[in-house]
DNA sequence: TGAAAAATCATACTTTCGGGTGACTAAGCT
DNA sequence: AGCTTAGTCACCCGAAAGTATGATTTTTCA
């Protein structure tokens, strides 16, 4: 983030640098003003696209996925459900999700089945799927 | 996306006018080429930042997730299990995607086994979360 | 045309999931 | 103190998923 910033005030400095020369030495600005805008625009955007998509870009810690609270509250979905959730998008059995939050087997199904009702859906797969489009998880 | 471009150079062309407009009535041009150079820049910068967060924004029809074809031919994945485990990744029980795709549940199980060998995973569910990081699907 | 790869299906067996039901405890609220 | 909610757990049963093995048919392609 820092380093792209520096990079911008960069190419800014150079390009003035480099107007300024052609101003002076072939004093042709008064000729052709709408190329320089060109130029500098062209230069510009591109450079704004590449700051944005650097901002935008997944896996970027800056990069925004917030959860999705209004419908989590909504649905009345509990901390707990959301968190067996999550195991079961990282591809975890209900075994192993019982192992990981020191509980049994039988109370992660519970969670479960409450879950799949909240949701809507019979699978856990569907689940994922839901839970997903609805930003409840990343 | 063509509106975008539209916009594009709607800016450019206001922003000659405006320029002209002050580069003839003022004739400040020579004293402070610099600020102009800024103020294009961050003008454009800006409009780069939109034009790629509109190119980038999930749910724009341009914007791109192109399917790692390399991994899917390095893992030996054939077309018909790549199509099952997408029907997987839209939470799809074995006899609906059995249904889908006119075969017996059976042959479901069978691209599925060979697909968990490949993607060395042991779940649907995780043959799913695995396929999504290596961007085998969406 | 003939071998290899992909797709199909079956049968049998094991494991995991999911539904239904009931129950107990702890925490928070009124 | 009584009520509600969240979390915990158990048992049963049927459905779905997954494993292993073997076999047949299609497609591909050298």
């Amino acid at each position: 983030m820092k380093k792209t910033v520096l990079i911008y005030g960069l190419i800014l400095a150079i390009l003035a640098f480099v107007l300024d020369y052609f101003d002076y030495r072939y004093h042709v600005r008064e000729l052709d003003i709408e190329f320089y805008i060109l130029f500098i625009a062209v230069i510009f955007t591109a450079t704004g696209i590449m700051v944005g998509r650097k901002l935008n870009k997944p896996g970027n810690e800056t990069s925004s996925f917030q959860r999705n609270s209004k419908a989590i509250n909504f649905l009345g979905i509990s901390e707990r459900e959301l968190e067996v959730l999550e195991l079961v998008a990282e591809g975890l059995s209900n075994k192993q999700i019982a192992g990981q939050l020191f509980v049994s087997v039988n109370t992660i199904k519970t969670h479960l089945s409450n879950l799949y009702e909240k949701l809507e859906v019979k699978r856990r797969t569907q689940a994922v799927e839901k839970a997903r489009s609805l930003s409840l998880i990343k």
